[in-house]
DNA sequence: CGCGCTATGTCGTGCACCCGACACAAGACG
DNA sequence: CGTCTTGTGTCGGGTGCACGACATAGCGCG
């Protein structure tokens, strides 16, 4: 594999307009970037797992960060898939306590880090910045308080078209076409909402029926955005 | 009605240990009480909606608040029942963004506010205090994807059990006696959890012949905090 | 004391979803 | 070109839980 290194292009496409790099101060860009060091991390290795002592903050550059939740009873829940500009891993930033989950590798991937005590330095020189941090937090806040509310009250259908989505979106870098491929299994579509395999299957054939998207073998692609969003409730 | 009032000892009790308000530096906590309003509402008053524009931060003193989530569809769920020394609405204050939920007085409460100017005043002058508010969005992120989880992974009976000891730990003003009463209804704690009514009485009835609580009307008793431990797996 | 409201107990019925099973298709790899 | 792996389609059985219905008990209030 080895994807193909190219810096100056991953870091430009760090600036997403709406992102949360692109809405912090200048300075602390610079900071950040000029604090960072490049990590790169094989397909299936694992970045970091619940209960580690905090090591910093990530922000992926390329390839997708898998977030998932308790395997004690051979469980899995998937939390999150992480790409482009994604920073990730700010909680323990904030209160130094261990990882609340594991992060995985799910292809290879190449990450900015920055660590505990770079941040820490930074932060007491500029003390202002701890709100951009917190900005952080808030998103993720609200945006867990939207899935929860979805798994609370909305049927399979409604609940994957609302994930389907959110994920189009967070893939903002590229609003150009408008017909967006997300390349995830059916099986990690069910770890990510808490539904078996095969309701998935059919909820997919559902929205498929109504023309809000195509199947592929390993990939869900959008049609039409509109009518998966009337299909959200 | 009428709570009485007796601030000296309700501004007491906010600083329990382990508690966040108990955490924060000591000039922290003079700048917050200073600049804080006593508010009082009425049992069944709204507080702020999802929705409103921010208007600072609050801590409850008396009674219960009780937040909520969707109304949409006649759908109710409720986030959660806050008591005693509790912060919240502190999301708005690093966004700025509307209210993510409702809050409600489910008692005649009081509590403390700070405004939004005010806080933003007092952080541009010790903004190292950012991180003390960040340190509130953390533990409610955390406790949120433990809510997350739960509900993925773990059956009624079980997820009844630790929603009913994390509220008991709450409640962390009154360690002294270890029969503690939760005032609740079944109907509630099913908007909590997402279970019907009818559910809810039926794992309740398993966790008292287990001998972990006992049930009354319109609360709940701890009676084997252990018991009730092992019974949320 | 009696009325009414609200919280609780309890029974069916129904169905949405889980789960096991198996067959098929698409790539990967030799 | 065959074999293996991984993802997908689909069926059928079982069931956990929602939901409606109704009975009962606690408690306020006139």
């Amino acid at each position: 594999m080895s994807t193909p290194i190219n810096l100056k292009s991953d870091l430009a496409a760090l600036t997403v307009p709406g992102g949360w790099f692109a809405s912090i101060p200048q300075a602390l860009r610079e900071a950040l970037l000029i604090n960072a060091e490049i990590r790169t991390i094989a397909a299936g290795q694992r970045l970091f797992a619940r209960g580690d002592a905090p090591d910093g903050i990530y922000c992926v550059l390329t390839g997708v960060v898998r977030v998932t939740g308790i395997t004690e009873n051979g469980q899995e829940a998937i939390l999150a898939m992480l790409e482009s500009p994604q920073w990730f891993g700010e909680i323990a930033l904030f209160d130094n306590e261990p990882r609340t989950h594991d992060a995985w590798a799910e292809s290879d991937a190449k990450l900015l880090r920055v660590s505990q005590p770079t941040l820490e330095k930074m932060l007491s020189e500029r003390p202002d910045d701890w709100r951009h941090f917190g900005r952080l937090l808030t998103q993720k806040l609200r945006s867990v308080f939207v899935a929860m509310e979805d798994i609370f009250l909305l049927p399979p259908t409604a609940r994957l078209a609302r994930r389907l989505l959110s994920m189009a979106k967070g893939y903002g870098a590229w609003t150009d076409h408008t017909s967006r491929v997300i390349s995830i299994s059916q099986e990690q579509l069910g770890l990510m909402l808490s539904l078996s395999r095969q309701t998935v299957n059919q909820s997919l054939r559902e929205l498929e029926d109504a023309g809000s998207i195509h199947r592929h073998r390993g990939s869900i692609e959008m049609v039409d955005l509109r009518k998966l969003e009337a299909l959200g409730r």
